[in-house]
DNA sequence: TCCAATCGTTGTAGTTCTACAATCATTAAC
DNA sequence: GTTAATGATTGTAGAACTACAACGATTGGA
């Protein structure tokens, strides 16, 4: 009789433990992983700072440093909302784009015991975490 | 045709993103993440100073700081290793053992998501992640 | 026995992150 | 038009974390 605690554990070991990619990507993009968050989120669609700051669970003068240093860095833009004067408009350059790809090709990359399932099980797998 | 980058997105998406467990944990036990991951270390057997900088891949000097810290609070404590004098054992206390066991209720609880799953399901999730 | 290596500690310096206060400009509500 | 609320910024203070240096005590190796 399988209960969900023993598969949620077994799922968060080898996501959380096993294949833990922040050290990783800081490394390969020379930023703190938070900006790399930050950037990620942007890459989506233009945010706001508050916008953004929600999306980090983050404290909005933090957030603030953190698109500072993006921008400083070439990766992030940032002007006036085109609706409301008091907030700013994030958005994400071409610099930027390269780095949110690096660092995705790092965290998207599949461990190796992932790859090596069989067919049936790899899809049964995707089938099943698509219900979650 | 389901590749492994696929069910990896999905996996880490639903471990990492939609249930991180970390603020939770820091906040039920009023301690920064990391002590409660050396303490959880040191609850599954006694350890000295050295290993327990390995296994949190942390600097030797800041592992002395964050067993300070533990002892401080009587959540372990530090001895003379029995085979080896430049070596300390750390060993979890009774009260270091509640503090675990309250981070890991959190940490273990199951997202609402895989208790709804029907047993079949489970099961077969189950199977599949002991493979992994 | 002497020298090299290891262990844990103390310390320095800097970065990242959290929490909070205060301020000014802008917008919304009355 | 006036007041309250919102958004971003600047600033302060402190904790958490990273990286490195140096050192004394102990152990291992020659």
């Amino acid at each position: 009789m399988t209960t969900p605690t023993e598969v949620w554990l077994l799922m968060r070991g080898f996501t959380m433990d096993r294949h833990e990619r922040r050290r990783e990507v800081s490394e390969a993009t020379d930023l703190p992983f938070v900006r790399v968050k930050a950037l990620r989120w942007i890459a989506r669609e233009p945010v706001t700072l508050g916008e953004l700051s929600r999306m980090l669970v983050n404290d909005r003068p933090y957030t603030t440093l953190i698109v500072n240093a993006l921008e400083e860095r070439g990766l992030v833009t940032r002007e006036a909302h085109p609706e409301d004067r008091r907030r700013k408009l994030v958005t994400i350059t071409e610099a930027g784009k390269r780095v949110v790809e690096k660092a995705e090709a790092i965290l998207f990359a599949p461990p190796p015991e992932l790859s090596a399932l069989d067919p049936d099980d790899l899809a049964t797998l995707d089938r099943i975490m698509r219900k979650l």
